[in-house]
DNA sequence: TTGCAAATTGGAATCATTCCAACTCATTCG
DNA sequence: CGAATGAGTTGGAATGATTCCAATTTGCAA
């Protein structure tokens, strides 16, 4: 069961719709309560079987429509690898994505800024980029990283 | 109708496929042709039907099969951007790619070397990547680029 | 020749995503 | 209050790229 929005939260999600004439919906919060409360880079499935704990009702066309909305005022971003099923992430950060071959995981990689200004400065002149995304592929050492293990 | 690949290039195309214990055949050959003369990132339709006007007989699936065996074996690689098709390259030095949105067209863009060290350097201890992919999308003054123009 | 394994082929199956027409629901208007 | 309106939701059908499969064909080797 998935933990409702803070109340910070509910208000990015209020603001960020009203800035493109939409309205929240019951829906809409569950959807996006679920992409925070883990941010595992979710599959329109995952979501779909998430949100369907809190709101048995919830449709599948129904969370393809509140990804869309939410890619489309900017709450969250779009996660793609190869030809793999699109992936969600409400990290709003700068980052790049690492995909774990062994285990499927996606991981989210700190962008410093004076690497995207070096990206940028490689584009021939003429050449003008609204986005650059930059996915890495291979394997990590799946630690947990709980300070205090075992 | 598509030129003939060059000795050098056969030679190339026979040699990668005998690593992986693979044999040239003729719709290798010409779909290996077709990548080489125009280097425009085609999608699979695209050399489907440049392919078919040597090889009227060549079914899709075959071009899918060659185009799948090129890429275990190194002679091209694959070009993913968002949901669209995807689309090949032969081009093996390291390289970017730029979408352009309004026009579709997707273009190479050359990564030096000490960017590709800077991004392998944010990655956290444990992660080891064997492939890092960069796309950047927005628009470009689609000048053709001629020294000589007009 | 004959036999074999690899490659090719056409068509069916898959599956993520998109489309659509009917339905629901909240809000506005009389 | 009701009815009208419009956005949002829903289930199911359609789409389209890719994969799968079973039946040939091919190129070599015995
Ligand atoms: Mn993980
Ligand atoms: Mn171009
Ligand atoms: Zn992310
Ligand atoms: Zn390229």
């Amino acid at each position: 069961m998935i933990q409702k929005l803070t109340e910070h939260d509910r208000e990015k999600l209020q603001e960020s719709l009203a800035t493109s004439g939409q309205k929240v919906t019951a829906q809409r919060e569950i959807v996006f309560a679920v992409l925070l409360a883990k941010r595992d880079h979710p599959t329109v499935e995952d979501v779909f079987q998430r949100a369907r704990e809190s709101m048995p009702g919830l449709s599948l066309a129904t969370v393809y429509n509140c990804l869309e909305t939410f890619v489309g005022c900017g709450l969250v971003r779009q996660v793609n690898h190869e030809r793999e099923s699109t992936r969600y992430c409400p990290n709003l950060a700068p980052h790049a994505h690492f995909r774990d071959e062994a285990t499927g995981h996606v991981h989210d990689i700190e962008l410093p800024p004076e690497i995207i200004q070096s990206l940028r400065s490689i584009l021939p002149p003429g050449f003008n980029s609204e986005t650059i995304e930059i996915s890495f592929r291979g394997r990590s050492q799946e630690t947990t990283a709980r300070s205090t293990s075992n």
